[in-house]
DNA sequence: TGATATGTATTAATAAACTAGTACAATAAT
DNA sequence: ATTATTGTACTAGTTTATTAATACATATCA
């Protein structure tokens, strides 16, 4: 038995006292549901209208966000039909992949860096965690 | 005009075409340089004027940047002195210190992992800002 | 003190971000 | 083909972010 079509189950919240975008707070959602495995390839998100009925919000505002996380492939979206978590396929030599990866090491590093972190210990604590996964294996 | 005693007079760059605001790369800048050790505890940045000179923007432009690291305990200003480096207090085994910075990786690498980067390319990555940075010193 | 260096405050103009109103278009089920 | 369901496009209003003009305040030193 298969479920590589499961129907949306998955809930956005919101935080309206947080000041933070609305748009961003449906981004922020969906990737980390994603990371802790609550989103996985092939599930269908909420539909636009769904979640702007329930939020209350504009669907526009729900297509911002779908359609920023489309862009990055980590969505992806057929009129008529829905919105479902992309299947991942890297390509390592995708030019953009390289510029998401730069964008988000910059980010990190910057704020690491405001905490009075060296980018030495970041490695050195990236190659620790690194190395605790390939023990799991 | 000779230079001063104190150390070589850090210099900001401009990349006009990033669409990144002009306060934060200077943030950015300062943040870099000091994770990368060009810039140390109690090191004299460039005045307010000199800097808004230099680049051609407003002196107002520099005070955001300089005032939100001064928030962040980053830098230290001097009404009529200049603008310094906090020397920092930071204790390598403080366990603190290991707590934040694991912390911040985690969090880093979850992020990462929902777009499908490894930690590998991470890793990979930050030897690279690591060595460019070292070269321009 | 007076001169000159430094950062600071107030105000405002402009640009960008964010969200919504409304109508349109594609798909799938019937 | 018709209809219900889904995403899309265009437009505009409002807020927030960003930068600038201009005048002021404080520290250092001859």
């Amino acid at each position: 038995m298969s479920d590589t079509k499961r129907s949306p189950t998955f809930k956005f919240r919101l935080e309206n006292t947080s000041g933070i975008p609305v748009y961003r707070q449906i981004i922020d959602q969906v990737l980390t549901a994603i990371s802790t495995g609550a989103l996985a390839a092939g599930d269908q998100l909420p539909t636009v209208r769904q979640v702007a009925v329930d939020l209350e919000i504009n669907p526009n505002t729900v297509v911002r966000a779908y359609r920023e996380l489309e862009i990055r492939q980590i969505l992806m979206t057929q009129q008529g039909t829905g919105t479902f978590i992309t299947p991942r396929k890297i390509k390592k030599d995708d030019a953009d992949h390289g510029r998401r990866l730069t964008r988000l090491v910059d980010e990190f590093t910057s704020r690491a860096g405001a905490e009075g972190f060296t980018v030495a210990e970041l490695i050195e604590r990236l190659k620790e965690l690194r190395n605790e996964k390939e023990k799991r294996r």
